[in-house]
DNA sequence: GTCGATATATAGAGCGACGATATACAGACC
DNA sequence: GGTCTGTATATCGTCGCTCTATATATCGAC
């Protein structure tokens, strides 16, 4: 019996959302801060547009797996603030062994049964 | 200094490069045995459409990751056999390994320094 | 007063997978 | 003879998603 199959076409988009997630596992940020955070904690490997980034987080908040509000500052540009629901954080979780699961099976087809890992 | 950044969406496109030339680690193939390799050995997980598979074929002996010649056949539908070049054994082995990396830097990120791996 | 950094947002271009369709050969079945 | 299924390669149009470019807005520095 065939598992289910795997959507290659997603991936992308499913990084991308992980990266989002997962900065907002330490707390409250806004989008601009969520680009530059996924930056610098990956050392520039990975990178968010603002083209990329806005209507990912539009998406995720119409989705219910992060939800937003804009701050009242009395200086600057008005920000909206983004929270994890407990719904993006199962979802963060589940994802994640997804991804490393995929990856595992794809690995172990490359490199044949015998070969050790590097 | 930050280091190159990880091509989001190039990543579709190098998955499945690597089912096409892992299948041609085994001798050589032509692309209708690709496609059944590649679903029977991951059970389902990967899978190829014919829409997609075809361009790639064409591209990676465009690039000379692979060596396509029709075989002479007395009976039925003639057949291309694509072999795996050295350049294309050399590109497998290099692509495996960045693919770990990437994802393994994008888990560590995802769950954080101090949780295990399921 | 203009430049750069902060901050959000959208429209259009472009790349690549996917669905549909076409062509072609062979065996089975009626 | 005609149709259906399986083998086999190929292309085109669509769709989804990222990326570039552009727009808007606030503020400090020069």
């Amino acid at each position: 019996m065939a598992e289910d199959s795997f959507d290659v076409q997603g991936f992308a988009r499913d990084i991308n959302v992980l990266l989002v997630l997962s900065t907002l596992r330490h707390g409250a940020r806004h989008g601009y801060q969520i680009a530059l955070d996924v930056e610098t904690e990956s050392n520039g490997l990975f990178r968010f547009r603002h083209g990329t980034l806005y209507p990912i987080l539009h998406r995720l908040e119409e989705d219910g797996l992060i939800h937003g509000r804009w701050s009242r500052r009395e200086k600057g540009r008005r920000r909206k603030e983004y929270t994890l629901t407990s719904k993006g954080e199962a979802y963060l979780r589940g994802e994640a062994d997804r991804v490393e699961t995929v990856v595992d099976r794809l690995l172990r087809m490359v490199r044949g049964p015998g070969e050790a890992t590097a």
